[in-house]
DNA sequence: TTAACTGCAAAGAGTTTGCAATATC
DNA sequence: GATATTGCAAACTCTTTGCAGTTAA
């Protein structure tokens, strides 16, 4: 219960519980029954904003408040959030997925394949307007989506990390390092 | 072999075999042997330029030439392309990963989530440069990826498709369709 | 009360890997 | 001849699903 709310200053707790209440609201409207387990899921996504869990983490913060939930409860939640508009789904080509609260209508975020943090560019309702346009000009409508960026953050480069070290392997020897960098990111347990 | 040269007219093949002799010595200047299975893979990833195959459909046309060969041998090689920055991998977030031959530094793909075809957007390197310059202004420097809008295409937008057909949902009834509309883009067979 | 929902365990799908056999340099 | 590479099968990871039991409305 601690470790879920750090995201979460003072100022932004009633924000927070609006939304939460919302969200169950929600669910409530579309027919769906509001369970103690989609009511702990919902919370830590609301108490984790800035965030990107993916289904392990969600299941271990779940678990700390209802030790019986399950892993297939998780993806059904996630699942139907999703499907809802109320969480968008983020793929950095790490295996798996990670789940998002949308507040706007498309994010841009920025992935450091160094040191795997995720950022959020800012401008994101200009960035939006660009690439609607880049669609609509072939006669495309866009999805709700958030796109991912990838590249090296200020911090990892200050550090010396070169756009060489992803893989442009020169010798057979490199091709174990770069598998091995390739799974650092995958879930741990 | 046939069927892997439809993409390829006739004004092209030269070039095309241009760019598996590149490709071919590039693998043998950085130290790894040029095998029948790697010449394979080559062939068919570069004569089949417009197209964005997945392992299954690699393993496929390349059991045609060579029917031993197997899928890990396929993942090694798109692995060990990859890593060398000759080939990109794609993800439309339909479960596996899909594989393109990078002709200028990045894409920009428009995916029909409805019909599930995949184009180019014009003006690619316009988007390169706007895209990099929204990385720029925040210090990150972008690694060369591919960036996939999805979206609804003119063509299903004319036979009615709405963006509610995509998981808004609005009752339980419909997770089921759903989850099945989720899955229709996994692999056939 | 009844239909939606859950947890479990098993199944599925994509991907990786250990190893003996093979092919390349 | 040394060793990089392959095919196979097994293992691994993430995700989905069938089902019996539970719970919300």
């Amino acid at each position: 219960m601690e470790s879920f709310n750090k995201a979460t200053t003072k100022e932004n707790t009633s924000r927070t519980e609006q939304l939460i209440e919302m969200y169950l609201k929600r669910l409530k409207q579309c027919g769906f029954r509001m369970t103690n387990q989609r009511r702990i899921i919902i919370e830590i996504l609301l108490k984790n904003l800035g965030r990107h869990l993916n289904v392990k983490e969600l299941l271990n913060i779940a678990q700390k408040e209802d030790p019986t939930i399950g892993i297939a409860t998780i993806y059904r939640t996630v699942d139907l959030l999703t499907g809802l508009g109320l969480l968008n789904m983020i793929n950095l080509e790490e295996g798996f997925s990670r789940f998002e609260v949308p507040d706007e209508q498309m994010h841009f975020h920025f992935y450091c394949k160094s040191c795997g943090k995720v950022v959020h560019l800012p401008d994101e309702e200009d960035k939006t307007k660009t690439v609607m346009q880049w669609a609509q000009k072939e006669g495309f409508k866009l999805l709700p989506q958030t796109f991912e960026l990838a590249g090296i953050c200020p911090e990892c480069i200050n550090e010396g990390v070169v756009e060489e070290d992803f893989c442009h392997i020169k010798r057979p020897i490199c091709e174990k390092r770069c598998k091995k960098h390739r799974r650092r990111w995958r879930h741990e347990n």
